[in-house]
DNA sequence: AATGCGTACAACCGCGAAATT
DNA sequence: TAATTTCGCGGTTGTACGCAT
């Protein structure tokens, strides 16, 4: 079978969009959401072919895209969880609110993945190159990547359930409410109550196995709600979350260029006791009030990059039901590791003498 | 001032998956 | 069930811009 072009290459426009063509689209989709990406261009008087106007949409003219410089919170994440999902952009941009795929994937081929091979860090498989870490970190390297992937594969899984719920939700909201609504995809539908939950059915339906050869998590309904996990599609915060997560956000823009990893504690405010029971309370995020950078999944990569540290993430006193693997040891080691890559990649010193540390 | 080079980023292209007919 | 359409993703390209010579 063959496949139909996207749209009539003849007559259409292509390269830079002007600003009134900007101006169409935007008052278009405002007026009447996109609908159909094939009909727009006709119907918002565009030369333009659909697909040309979903992107100019999706990664310049949505309203809710941040643009400017990436804070080195974001750059951090942007590494881990590449090391994580690989070159899977648009999984990843889902952890930087208010980030597109593509902005990601242009910063990290232009500076990131740059900046860790000047670093002797290759930006593939993100192990040092050459023992360019101390030889105990090829061992953390390790320990690490086997941690990494098993949380990959629980990402990896969190993203197909998200998918699979943005579609349901959406199905169900256009069986109910056929015009406006029906025509915002670019948002992934608000989930409501209990996302954890969700999330769970969804996986469960979908028949992901969660007792694969590296997985040794189980669960039960009683504590999914200790799932650390939240619905970060960073695509639904609110207006207070939002202007919150800025200022947050233009705050770490102002700080001190050195990566370190910030505690829990630094980032709430809170006293030990208090950030436990947040933590394990908390299934929406660690970031007050928000489902920002520092949510679930993303937030803990940026917390010390601890991937062992789940037990406070998935609660300990839970009748055992959540059972900790024998791998998920080596709190420090992971840090350590990070922490190397990370002074590594923001020192500014040439790598010709690798730093032993 | 002109030219060349490197960088950053917007935009395009082709493919595969999902949805629809 | 197969054919077709639509959408989204990741890789790549084109171009504007800044800087050095």
């Amino acid at each position: 079978m063959g496949r139909s072009p996207c749209c009539e290459k003849i007559g259409l426009k292509k390269g830079p969009w002007t600003p009134e063509e900007d101006q169409k689209l935007l008052a278009y989709i405002e007026e009447h959401g996109h609908g159909s990406w094939r009909a727009l261009p006709s119907k918002a008087g565009l030369q333009r072919c659909g697909k040309s106007c979903r992107l100019r949409w999706t990664n310049y003219l949505r309203p809710d895209i941040k643009r400017g410089k990436f804070s080195l919170q974001e750059e951090q994440a942007i590494i881990q969880l590449h090391a994580l999902l690989g070159n899977r952009w648009s999984a990843i941009a889902t952890h930087l609110p208010k980030r597109t795929d593509n902005e990601v994937k242009n910063y990290w081929n232009t500076h990131l993945k740059k900046r860790l091979a000047k670093k002797g860090i290759d930006p593939v498989t993100h192990k040092a190159i050459n023992g360019t870490l101390n030889s105990t970190a090829g061992d953390k390297s390790a320990k690490v990547t086997a941690s990494l992937s098993h949380m990959a594969q629980w990402e990896s899984a969190r993203l197909e359930a998200e998918a699979r719920l943005a579609r349901e939700s959406k199905m169900r909201t256009a069986a109910s409410t056929p015009s406006k609504l029906q025509a915002q995809p670019t948002n992934p539908p608000a989930l409501t109550s209990s996302p954890c939950f969700d999330v769970l059915h969804a996986w469960q339906s979908a028949k992901i196995d969660l007792e694969s050869p590296t997985s040794t998590l189980t669960f039960t309904r009683s504590n999914a709600g200790m799932l650390p996990f939240s619905r970060n599609t960073g695509l639904e915060l609110s207006e207070s979350n939002s202007a919150m997560w800025q200022q947050r956000s233009d705050e770490l823009e102002g700080e001190e260029s050195e990566w370190k990893f910030m505690s829990k504690q630094q980032l709430l405010g809170l006293d030990s006791k208090e950030t436990e029971e947040h933590f394990i309370c908390c299934e929406e995020s660690w970031f007050p009030g928000t489902t920002s950078i520092g949510a679930g999944f993303t937030g803990m990569l940026l917390h010390g990059s601890n991937v062992h540290d789940t037990s406070k993430y998935w609660g300990e006193s839970n009748n055992g039901k959540v059972e900790q693997s024998s791998q998920l040891s080596g709190d420090e080691e992971s840090k350590n590791y990070w922490n190397d890559i990370f002074s590594m990649v923001n020192s500014e010193q040439p790598s010709q003498s690798p730093p032993l540390l």
